[in-house]
DNA sequence: CTTCACACTTACATTTATGTACGTACTTAC
DNA sequence: GTAAGTACGTACATAAATGTAAGTGTGAAG
């Protein structure tokens, strides 16, 4: 475990922003990381992942999500250079979705954060169980 | 590019529940994705991993945080058993925060998302450039 | 004697995210 | 003829996240 950093001071703001740096505020990355992090960007990614999928297979992958909710995070992501949208014209409306290979490259990294989450689960449920009234959130 | 799905349908709940699984709506892996990925839980995160800081360090680091939403995250990192906190019991009050193996580990993702983003910024700005009208949010 | 820093907490206001319900135009299945 | 499915858009309502401002007790600095 590293020491305590007695006097700390960050560095200059001109510095951190040469290069996108989220720990300024008006970095541009700020955006992109809420979309890909928002609460259906990541299963979006995920799901996405595994193949083409059309926009009611999306819905019926991810459980819970509204069908407001999906076509914004989709407009989202495709508005990032992540997402693929493909529109058949036909009647019925046929709509496929797949990933960029920024999409690719992004869903990969989110997988790799949901797949550790998902296995270590239990160890983190331990830190809830510790802690008697827990009530945090 | 992969084919399309044409007959698509999820595998069935009870299965993609016995180990936690982010698709299925109440998993409880979702709560922490929610506090990993949440705005200011990606960069606390990210902060710590450069090793301890005070309450006060943290927000200096952190462009745009607000005193409250520090507090709150902290706290729920700290109920995930990511972060520890260590209050000595002096006045003026002196904290320490600093990541748990648990965190280092969660933290190591995250950065790693991060980072991709920083570094293809100008690939995902490129997108925004493309679309003309572009004011998806 | 006044001000400031510290690490928060609380109350309140506001912004943002998300949900719900409905409409669409047409086709296939019943 | 009636219902359901498709891929959304839109209006409205609610829930959640986040911000703002103030307060706390003490010690050191000016």
């Amino acid at each position: 475990m590293p020491e305590p950093n007695e006097d700390y001071t960050p560095p200059p703001l001109s510095e951190r922003m040469q290069r996108g740096d989220l720990m300024a505020a008006a970095c541009p990355s700020r955006k992109v990381l809420k979309h890909v992090t928002s609460r259906w960007g990541v299963l979006v990614l995920i799901a996405l992942e595994g193949g083409t999928l059309r926009f009611s297979e999306l819905r019926r992958t991810i459980g819970g999500v509204s069908e407001r909710m999906l076509a914004q995070t989709l407009q989202w992501l495709e508005a990032d250079g992540m997402v693929n949208r493909t529109a058949h014209d036909v009647v019925p409306p046929h709509v496929d979705y797949s990933l960029t290979p920024l999409g690719q490259e992004a869903a990969e990294k989110v997988r790799l954060l949901a797949d550790w989450i998902e296995f270590n689960l239990p160890r983190i449920a331990e830190s809830w169980a510790d802690r008697q009234s827990a009530a945090v959130d």
